[in-house]
DNA sequence: GCCCTGATTTGACATCTCTCTAATCAGAGG
DNA sequence: CCTCTGATTAGAGAGATGTCAAATCAGGGC
């Protein structure tokens, strides 16, 4: 459980990636599409399950794909949005690294 | 790698701590502390690890220690601080989700 | 073509955050 | 007691963030 020494040009990147999720908001939005039936949730299921406005949702949403924690598809009239798992592997991975020494690091 | 739906009110705490660390600053201090030797830091080699003011690390040391993250002790003149483990397994917990049902989460 | 629903973009506003300077607190030592 | 160094607190200002209402974009169906 010790983190390396992160130098100040890589700690940039993860923190990205970090503040997008730090937010109630977005953090149960990340967990109700991951959890979701089919690996992906509709924006309006996820619109209906807060108590905000469509665009505020919206504009969450932008923030966890813009940080690349997951992508959006339109079909038809609606706009279905699944998680990129490599990209919440890293997050969880800052923080509980290598206990044994990778070798074949498929990492998915 | 499937994050349960979090609750509205399980999704504010964490998200306090990933606020805490959703700073390049402040994951930087985190590493630094963690992988200092000793596994406790001073926070005049912090300081002088940054182009910032002491007043400025000072703030973001307390960021870190009201989030539960980092603890702190003054020994004579200087102070140190040290990783609280158990919190950071929780953050990396936030997105490695159990491959086992907890219990006795001994956690690595 | 027109309208209707779903989603995003735009613009505005209140709040929070990061950083600094100045001031204060805490020990150590003369 | 005074002063010196290290650390924190207080206060202020520039900038980022979360939210909303209004406008716009995207398809589907009449």
């Amino acid at each position: 459980m010790d983190i390396e020494p992160l130098p100040e040009s890589e700690a940039a990147d993860p923190a990205v990636m970090l503040k997008a999720v730090a937010d109630p908001v977005r953090l149960r939005l990340l967990s109700m599409i991951g959890s979701h039936a089919g690996g992906e949730a509709c924006v309006c299921d996820l619109t209906d399950a807060f108590d905000l406005t469509a665009p505020t949702i919206s504009h969450h949403l932008k923030v966890l794909r813009t940080a690349g924690l997951i992508s959006g598809e339109r079909r038809g009239t609606w706009v279905y949005y699944r998680i990129i798992p490599e990209a919440v592997n890293r997050l969880g991975a800052l923080f509980t690294p290598p206990a044994e020494p990778v070798s074949g690091e498929r990492a998915s």
